[in-house]
DNA sequence: ATATAAACGAGACGGTACGTCGGGTCTTTTT
DNA sequence: AAAAAGACCCGACGTACCGTCTCGTTTATAT
């Protein structure tokens, strides 16, 4: 991936300016129409590009809603450690929900929970080489606190996976959670 | 709805063996081609149906989704007191998952999910008319415990959300939660 | 086909006002745009119908050009005894080159030769069943003239074959006989 | 064109190899898959060379056609003189026929003829600089005849036309003529 | 028993989108 | 400077479903 450099060819590049222009186009779809609506036509026609080379490129829906997400939220990959389970975890829920309400990221993540349920491979990607990058983020907070002496004799998966699963009902109903719901759920971790 | 009765009407009633059809022509698709292959076309060929009869009934995919998933849990409505927060609960867990494993209701489910992604009025009528029914009886287990002293201080609906959203994560990921992960998230509500 | 109306069933019947607008749009882009540019999709764009609605009744681009071709064409079928092989062959020549030249017969006919060249199931209908019918015209011709005593121990499958390809050889080149031309032609088969 | 060398510059020269591969290819493809399957891509692929090579030299398909043809009958060039009108006819019809018969140049005639259709340019060269070529030899046929005192007050540019049209009627129907119906033609050029 | 009106199966219809093939052109590195 | 090769835009392919429509047939009341 990193040495395609070493692999010389006399051949045109794959052009940046289009690859940018599909994916803006795709996201302003995403933004302003919603997943129904997101089409590999549709992308097309608004990015100026032909189908086959979308096609050529993002051979699924899911790579592009990956690659659309990837690109608004770096953000996350780093919670800094400040001395506090309930405060980092209060930053990990605070700067999720930021990004998903503000950006087009909230509705990009939908669209990938929505388009695995009829994509194997898709799925394929997404669990076994997508969210546990993202989980890890939340296992570096836990694993921190256990360093602290906390949560002595917790199951960590199971805790990420019903706080993933907080923000993924919320995500998929289109609602928002409460500071007092998200407060519970820190609660519920940090035993108060 | 319930007044039909009264404006008789010399007319052909519903058939019944249509009805029923059509049902289990959508069942058995998305049992066995799942929810990517369920379409009004292939309900309409298998069940022998015409395509408006189906959309005559039932406006939406979700409709019929619904009331598949209606017809294969009723047994979930009720939770008897067993004295116990944490009985109740692994009650509640062992009884959902057993059914979302062995009948096509996990299935179905999970296409509802999917399927709210892209229908605003489904999302509608889901949030605002179904879900309070499947939330209420876990509401009534958290209640319950409160009446025995147990929950002081707990945010109830909060609990419901990462409940639910602890089960809706492996639903969607078509994984299933291990014994240890169940036990987790049961700790975290009733304090170990 | 004739007694289509005897297995009588209970659904939309086939709109005219369609079957005539795609034919009357496939005839327009041939003779404005020619044969290079006759698509299903420009087809379906002009005549204002669904591509699924032009494959359902013609397949093949063949089957519509057979379609437009028969309209134009049912004078061809009669030509009269007028007591002289040479009179009737001018006749014919004259009557199907009036068409070629005025209608947009020609380009249709030309089409159909094209597109038989990469479409063997076109070639198979054209030949086995097509052709016959037109070649049966001018058999009549020559076999009105036998039974006055002419074409003596003449092949006459081949004078049409040659007369037939005499036509072709014009039509393909995008030129029209001269009236010198189609007379030698008709001398060589009257022999003076 | 024949003073390239003249012109001399420090540039790399015109491959050979590739030329003949995409020739090669080219005719294998018409001979394999036929007409239909004649597509640049196509010819690119199985020749190993890249598609703006092969349009740089070719800008056309008929440019292609044309020359796998003329690979293919020098033979036809030369009709002997053998004193007998019928006899080079008869010469004249077998070895076209053989050719096309047992060589991919029937193939490639029929390719020319379909590819004329919907391509202006390859029409215009086609007739104004190809045929003239090919009817010429028919033409000496012919004129030697005349000078033996046969083919008095005939039309022989029309006798050419519907000899043609003869062998392109059933070249175009994927058919050969028998003996018989080549006789007939023959027959009715030199009167019996 | 008979008229009636909705329910029904069938499937045609105008559409949108799918994923793919091929046509020509452009841009880059290699020879 | 030509060759080579893959990227590009584009148009069309033939197919699957969508949701709506128009048919002729069936059928359980309501007269």
């Amino acid at each position: 991936m990193n040495d395609k450099k070493l692999e010389l060819k006399a051949t045109r590049p794959r052009s940046d300016k289009t690859h940018q222009a599909i994916l803006k186009a795709a996201s302003t779809i995403l933004k302003e129409k919603g997943y129904s609506r997101l089409t590999f036509e549709g992308i097309a026609r608004l990015s100026g590009a032909g189908k086959p080379t979308i096609y050529r490129w993002w051979p699924t829906k899911m790579a592009i809603l990956i690659e659309i997400y990837d690109k608004e939220t770096t953000r996350l990959l780093t919670i800094k450690d400040v001395g506090s389970l309930k405060n980092e975890l209060d930053q990990w829920f605070s700067i999720l929900w930021d990004d998903w309400q503000n950006t087009v990221s909230g509705e990009t993540y939908r669209s990938i929970l929505a388009e695995i349920q009829s994509d194997p491979k898709g799925l394929e990607f997404f669990t076994k080489s997508y969210i546990p990058k993202r989980r890890h983020i939340l296992m570096q907070i836990l694993l921190r606190a256990k360093e602290r002496g906390e949560l002595e004799g917790r199951n960590l998966e199971a805790i990420i996976d019903y706080c993933c699963g907080f923000n993924w009902y919320y995500l998929l109903t289109r609602t928002v959670p409460s500071k007092e719901a998200v407060g519970e759920v820190v609660r519920s971790i940090d035993g108060r």
